[in-house]
DNA sequence: AGCACGCCGACT
DNA sequence: GTCGGCGTGCTC
């Protein structure tokens, strides 16, 4: 017998299937991990195939050593996966099959998928000197308990007196496999009666299909998704629920813990790598049947899937942006497929491309449009800053803001103030007009870069001379520059000095519970106001916030890519649903510099669809997605000349490609990285957008230009979220 | 990724 | 003469 096997090495040069001899009684299977004699050394490896004839030369096979655990860590469907993986966004092999597993089960670890129990030897005397009380405390524990798990006695008496015990015998290991728990009854369920259109949503989502499900904030989506997971676990199935890592608050988690108890497994950034494992391991070893997490979730170890429920997703967190890179919808897809079980997507801003998928069927639309409590959504009123700029306001409020503010003070609410600042070049704009420097050929606003005093566009590398005047108005007012957080609390301070202000955002929130801490303080002050990045746009219902403060919108409409005043549109939504959550009516104040933009019409009114139809027509006119494909090709290395060579060669062929595809290739140029230089590394690219026939072949075209040209300091993206 | 093999400079 | 620099190439 022979094994196909992945060495678990992240290097571009062993990414492939090494054959090996599976010696004469080992009991090896497809997926799982072994040890193999690699060169000169023994490594890790998983076993992807076994077969009875060899391709390689067999006098020059090795044989397996040894298995690390007698069952398939990667299951099937796993590989499966992997493989469909590797086809469609180029990855390597280890460096998917790594996402598969836990950290603490890498390379070199081998932990063990079982509980550890300890007895008592009965078979010697157990004598032990009086000084070691802690290990007569657990002989005596021991004794009346008969048997306890390793991780009970190492908390009680110690870890060094337990290993000790077991050194001299007096103790004995027992291992016991985690057992199928069986499912029970929720008596902790609380009855929420659902409207007329949940009670349809529910009822519709029954297919092996994908569901886009529309809902306002507030509309009770959550309670959707607790039934159809309750529904497939009635069945005997397993689901897996991703939500954005922001919303992952203490509250949510509770909520599932409250109504499916020991049955929900949660992974979390606030994991450590041991309670990770233990939350992977009960859901492999099936005493968990529901996954719930930020984007790795969506490899949990489940099988018989019944459902999978993408919360917020248009959230640009479930595409994954460093290596290796991969988009959740895509893998949600496949296993969705792959178990012949419902894919559900929810949103009240869902993503263009997913809305649009939507419309030509290839999902199914299902709508949620009246919050679940009956309230109306808070107005929103746009105030237009470049009237306050002629009033002789140049400050960062309006006037209105300001009095509304003063008023929620006097009335001792809550306000919120959300400003979004973020990245590291910013637009220019006339402070008169209101006009902002676009890109000739893009559509696309160009960034201000400091270094070289120059106006860039990332589309497509054009640069322009700085504006010393409005090419619209001739005005020689001209800012650029972003106003952030600090800015805001230092003249909220001053205008109010009485008051507590408090600030969230990646500043004020890297220690551990920071972000708790923060939102526990402000929901107990009154009057209060919170300003803060994205980070206040979700989670938390504060019944005393009656306003929401939008400080220069545009900040987000402007960020040089065609998906900006998507964005904002998701954005500006997500934020208002912060205000008048409660019995009060709530407000939201909009500060803009181009209140005729179409976002601020369609977003004020809460008129998704008339957003999308808008948005949807300008891609389609301008070719970017969904209507083409962008696909970017990253050089970086820390060797400038070297990068720079290959960047040429690639380039040289890969424009060749214009010939084969004289229609579909609507743009391809080589260029520098806007960031020209990351983690001291020189980053080079070449940029190009293809129409969507075809684009599948001119993907893999270039990938193969590239992949032969260079060793391993190339990424390659497709539709990337920024080019930096 | 590691580790061997291999072909040119400064040392006991 | 040889010890050792890290460039190139292979690992089932």
């Amino acid at each position: 017998m022979y094994a196909e096997v992945i060495i678990d090495q992240d290097a571009k040069a062993l990414d492939r299937v090494f054959e090996y001899i599976v010696p004469q009684g080992m009991p090896a299977r497809v997926g799982m991990r072994v040890i193999v004699p690699f060169g000169a050394r023994y490594i890790q490896g998983f076993i992807v195939a076994l077969k009875d004839s060899c391709d390689y030369d067999e006098k020059k096979l090795k044989p397996i050593k040894s298995l690390v655990e007698d069952f398939s860590a990667i299951k099937s469907e796993m590989l499966s996966l992997m493989k469909f993986m590797a086809e469609k966004y180029h990855l390597k092999l280890a460096s998917i099959l790594r996402l598969f597993l836990p950290s603490e089960m890498r390379e070199g670890k081998v932990k063990e998928l079982f509980i550890t129990k300890y007895t008592l030897n009965s078979e010697v005397d157990i004598t032990l000197s009086k000084t070691a009380k802690k290990q007569q405390e657990a002989i005596d524990y021991l004794k009346e308990n008969i048997s306890a798990t390793s991780v009970e006695l190492n908390e009680k008496f110690g870890a060094s007196s337990i290993k000790s015990l077991f050194e001299k015998g007096f103790i004995l290991k027992e291992k016991e496999q985690i057992n199928r728990v069986p499912l029970v009854g929720d008596d902790n369920l609380k009855k929420v009666t659902l409207n007329p259109m949940q009670e349809n949503a529910i009822n519709t989502i029954t297919e092996n299909k994908t569901y886009l499900l529309h809902g306002v904030t507030g509309s009770g989506k959550t309670e959707v998704y607790m039934h159809l997971i309750e529904k497939e676990l009635a069945k005997g199935k397993n689901a897996i629920m991703l939500v954005p890592e922001i919303s992952l608050t203490p509250q949510i988690m509770s909520n599932f813990k409250a109504r499916f108890g020991e049955k929900v497994a949660l992974l979390h950034s606030g994991l450590s790598a041991g309670e990770r494992f233990d939350e992977w391991k009960r859901l492999f070893s099936g005493e968990a049947h529901i996954a719930i997490g930020a984007r790795s979730a969506i490899f949990a170890p489940l099988e018989n899937l019944g459902i999978i429920i993408i919360d917020e997703e248009h959230e640009q967190s479930y595409i994954s942006e460093s290596n290796p890179r991969y988009n959740t919808h895509v893998v949600a897809e496949f296993r969705a497929r792959y178990n012949s079980c419902p894919l559900v997507l929810g949103s009240a801003t869902p993503c263009v491309e997913s809305y649009e998928k939507a419309k030509k069927g290839e999902y199914t639309l299902i709508e949620l449009p009246v919050r679940a409590n009956g309230r109306e959504m808070p107005k929103i009123q746009i105030i237009d800053m470049i009237n306050e700029l002629r009033a002789g306001n140049s400050g960062i409020f309006s006037s209105q803001l300001v009095s509304d503010l003063a008023n929620v003070i006097n009335n001792k609410k809550q306000a919120m103030i959300f400003i979004n600042r973020r990245g590291y070049a910013s637009f220019m704009r006339c402070r008169e007009c209101g006009y902002i420097a676009k890109c000739s050929d893009c559509d696309v606003s160009l960034v201000y870069h400091r270094e070289d005093n120059r106006l860039k566009c990332h589309y497509c590398g054009k640069q322009f001379k700085v504006l010393d005047r409005c090419p619209q108005c001739g005005s020689e007012n001209i800012k650029h520059g972003a106003v952030g957080t600090e800015k805001v609390v230092q003249e909220l301070k001053t205008l109010f000095p009485d008051v507590k202000i408090l600030r969230m955002d990646n500043d004020t929130t890297s220690t551990k519970n920071a972000h708790q801490k923060i939102l526990n303080e402000f929901k107990n002050s009154l009057p209060a106001i919170l300003v803060g990045t994205q980070m206040i746009a979700k989670g938390h219902d504060f019944e005393n916030v009656v306003l929401v403060g939008i400080v220069d919108a545009d900040q987000s409409l402007y960020q040089t890519d065609y998906r900006s005043t998507e964005r904002t549109f998701q954005l500006i939504t997500q934020v208002s649903g912060r205000a008048g959550r409660s019995q009060e009516e709530g407000k939201v104040v909009l500060q803009t510099y181009a209140p005729r933009h179409y976002v601020y019409k369609f977003v004020s009114n809460y008129d998704y669809k008339g957003f999308f139809k808008k948005e949807e027509n300008i891609r389609e006119v301008s070719n970017f997605p969904p209507f083409s494909r962008i696909i970017r090709v990253l050089f970086a290395d820390t060797d400038e000349n070297y990068v720079r060579d290959l960047l040429k060669s690639c380039y040289n062929s890969a424009i060749k490609l214009k010939e084969k595809y004289p229609n579909e290739i609507i743009y391809m140029d080589a260029m520098k990285s806007p960031i020209k230089r990351m983690q001291n590394k020189y980053r080079y690219q070449i940029l190009t957008r293809v129409r969507l026939e075809h684009s599948d072949e001119i993907e893999k075209d270039l990938f193969e230009i590239v992949d032969k040209a260079s060793k391993n300091s190339v990424f390659f993206e497709i539709n990337p979220q920024n080019l930096s």
